[in-house]
RNA sequence: GCCCCCGUAGCUCAGGGGAUAGAGCAUCGGUCUUCUAAACCGAGGGUCGCAGGUUCGAAUCCUGCCGGGGGUACCA
């Protein structure tokens, strides 16, 4: 049984192609943009006008001239269009069942190519600092890499998806300090990571503040005179906050010391924790993660940096701005000014995040010797073990992962950059060249970036919102025989769907505009829509079988032959679409592909729907299209799997 | 200043050499004693930021300019 119904098509026509002299190097093949230019079309004739020295109009006849059905047992036709076109059309008589049984004998894993060339791979995503709840932007990079790395599973390849905790930097010490001098008084039901972020924005505003303190001091002690027209003590205030920064970056870098050799781990523990319910809430699991602590007290991040250092870019200098500081250098030199470069290790000695990730990704390519072991961490709700690092415990599987993927924003990519330099430096170009950074945009609101320590929406209270939102739209809709339970469980799998959908419906690179009642909105283009759709089939097929006493094997053995409506046909294209969308993406990791799909397979249906009728059609039609539906059905349900949005068979 | 990304319908966004540039929202007008209308159908709405260039063909590639965002920290 094929793998790829569609792609069996296109190999019918590159071997006539090929037949009429077009080498098979030079073949693109495409969607057209209207259904009466057939399934696909090619641009050969363009491409061979210029050696052939003929029009390409002509080119495009001679070689829709040569077709001869006979021998092809997908292609029906084949014509010249437009300045040079050909245009295939599919035999749906001989397509409709060889896609119908490619569904039926693949399941859930269909999209998955049987020539597909396994690879073991490593997705990192969330590595959201633990020092405060999630902003609506670390919802997005979540969801990307979770979309990211079910896609990459669906198309074949093996997946480890990380988690990286920073839980030596200076924002979890941040909220450390907050939490153990300034802690806030506990809200009733409040997450933890909502209530020590508190603190923690608290403390880092404090910190901020420094620059303007300074400046307001200067100009205080410049002119002398106008202090006496203000308040005679703002020089003595300015001075004793200045003092109270100070105190504070003091205990900072002392909790980073502390938490460099693991203390503070159940607070941090709690914390991640805290975090973790909202990944858990949105479908998000992972499946190992990474203790900067662990870097540091393995050694692995100190035999990281020996193997660094015998890198001519890398330097501790003894003057300049970098005094003290171990530095790779990234910029060219200038003549007359200090070369650009990245701090590794502070002057004071600790560890900056570039120089931890660039041990991070040496330990994840297996290219310094592992000094790290696992244990589990937690049962996640899905019933999946997530496994944590740690110093003592089970051994790493030597299965080298052949490319790693990290979903971090996009304003952090000069620092990827440093970490592939980092790698180079150290001798390991192969590796550097197999690490590629997904740079998904900014969240911004109609104000500007939201993504930043201030302004931030969290993701809880938007799941929250939405939740609400779809719970009173369920119960006004249908009093019908749905429990307040179903009812709570129904808006918590839309709003779900509906905030996964709107991280992932657009271009991962790009920016995008957050705005609450767009996910909350439920109309046209959401994950509800593609939901809604999915009821309709649960629906049709339930009721056959309740109503119309269609049994599984009557379905099972349906005549796909009478299958011959423009919507039936439509429907099988799109279904066998998909094969390709999960190889394209896996490729691109342009998972908004996927949400697009999705929902271009739900409007087919919905027209399907409207012009066919199912269940009063005569027995034998009926169960033809019974089988399709189960087809479609079973096709949308893997395109939401990929997305995350959860499936729903009622509304 | 330098580096990177982005300017497509009123709004939010697809499309990243190929046929008449698309979708959703919003606006206006039609479809419910339904296979559950959170749906379907139709209408209006575009010098694809501007100017050159490459090409049989440019929203798409190249150059310059204008506008927006990000980076340019011993933050991450």
């Amino acid at each position: 049984m094929t793998s790829d119904p569609l792609a069996d098509f296109d190999a019918e026509i590159v071997r006539f192609l090929a037949s009429t002299g077009v080498p098979a190097e030079i073949v693109q093949l495409s969607t057209p943009p209207e259904p009466e230019f057939g399934e696909r079309a090619t641009n050969v004739a363009f491409r061979l006008a210029k050696e052939r020295r003929k029009a390409p109009k002509q080119i495009a006849e001679e070689i829709a001239a040569g077709f001869d059905a006979e021998g092809y047992r997908f292609i029906e036709r084949a014509e010249p269009a437009g300045a040079g076109f050909v245009n295939f059309y599919l035999k749906y008589t001989a397509f409709i069942p060889h896609a119908v049984e490619a569904v039926e004998s693949a399941g859930t894993a269909f999209g998955r190519r049987d020539d597909v060339a396994v690879r073991d791979v490593v997705v990192e995503h969330t590595s959201v600092n633990p020092n405060k709840e999630w902003h609506i932007g670390h919802a997005r990079n979540a969801v990307l890499g979770d979309v990211v790395a079910r896609v990459l599973r669906q198309a074949g390849h093996r997946v480890e998806i990380q988690n990286y905790v920073d839980d030596t930097g200076p924002q979890a010490a941040t909220s450390i300090v907050g939490f153990e001098d300034f802690r806030e008084p506990e809200r009733p039901g409040e997450k933890f990571d909502h209530w020590v972020g508190r603190s923690y924005v608290k403390v880092s505003e404090e910190l901020r503040a420094e620059p303007a303190l300074r400046k307001r001091l200067e100009e205080i002690e410049a002119a002398p005179s106008q202090v006496g027209a203000g308040p005679v003590d703002e020089r003595q205030s300015v001075w004793a906050r200045l003092e109270n920064v100070e105190r504070l970056k003091a205990r900072v870098v002392a909790t980073m010391r502390a938490l460099e050799s693991g203390e503070y781990g159940p607070l941090v523990q709690r914390i991640l924790k805290a975090q973790l319910q909202t990944a858990y809430r949105l479908g998000v699991f992972y499946d190992l993660l990474t203790w900067e602590s662990n870097l540091i007290e393995s050694h692995l991040f100190q035999g990281a940096m020996d193997r660094v250092r015998q890198s001519p870019k890398v330097k501790q200098p003894s003057e300049g701005r970098y005094a003290g500081a171990l530095v790779i250098e990234t910029g060219q030199p200038v003549e007359g000014e200090e070369t650009k470069a990245e701090v590794l290790i502070r002057s004071n000695g600790l560890p900056t995040y570039i120089g931890k990730d660039i041990a991070y990704h040496m330990w994840k390519f297996h290219l310094v010797p592992n000094q790290l072991c696992s244990m589990p961490f937690i049962t996640q709700p899905n019933g999946a073990v997530l496994r944590s690092t740690s110093l003592h415990g089970q051994e790493r599987e030597e299965r080298v992962p052949s490319q790693n993927i990290n979903i971090i924003a996009v304003d952090q990519s000069a620092a990827q950059d440093a970490v592939r330099e980092g790698l180079r430096a150290a001798g390991f170009g192969a590796a550097a060249d197999e690490l590629f950074h997904l740079a998904y945009g900014l969240v911004m609101t109609s104000e500007g970036k939201l993504t930043g320590r201030r302004g931030a929406i969290a993701a809880d209270d938007v799941i929250d919102e939405a939740v609400r939102v779809a719970y009173e739209r369920v119960k006004e809709k249908r009093s019908q025989d749905l429990s307040d339970d179903d009812m709570r469980r129904i808006a918590e799998a839309v709003a779900v769907g509906a905030v996964r959908y709107f991280m992932v419906q657009y271009n991962p690179l790009r920016d995008i505009v957050f705005d609450v009642s767009d996910v909350v909105s439920y109309d046209g283009n959401t994950a509800l829509y593609v939901q809604y759709a999915l009821v309709r089939m649960f629906a049709i097929l339930r009721r056959a079988a309740a109503d119309a006493g269609v049994t599984d094997s009557e379905i099972d053995d349906a005549d796909l032959s009478l299958l011959s409506h423009n919507q039936e046909r439509r429907l099988i294209f799109q279904l066998s679409l998909l094969p390709g969308v999960v190889a394209d993406t896996s490729r691109t990791l342009g998972v908004n592909l996927v949400a697009e799909y999705a929902f271009n397979l739900a409007t087919v249906f919905s027209q399907f729907y409207r012009d066919c009728t199912v269940l009063s059609a005569d027995a034998d039609l009926r169960a033809a299209r019974l089988r399709l539906v189960r087809s479609v059905r079973d096709v949308l349900a893997v395109a939401c799997d990929l997305l995350g949005v959860p499936v729903i068979e009622r509304l």
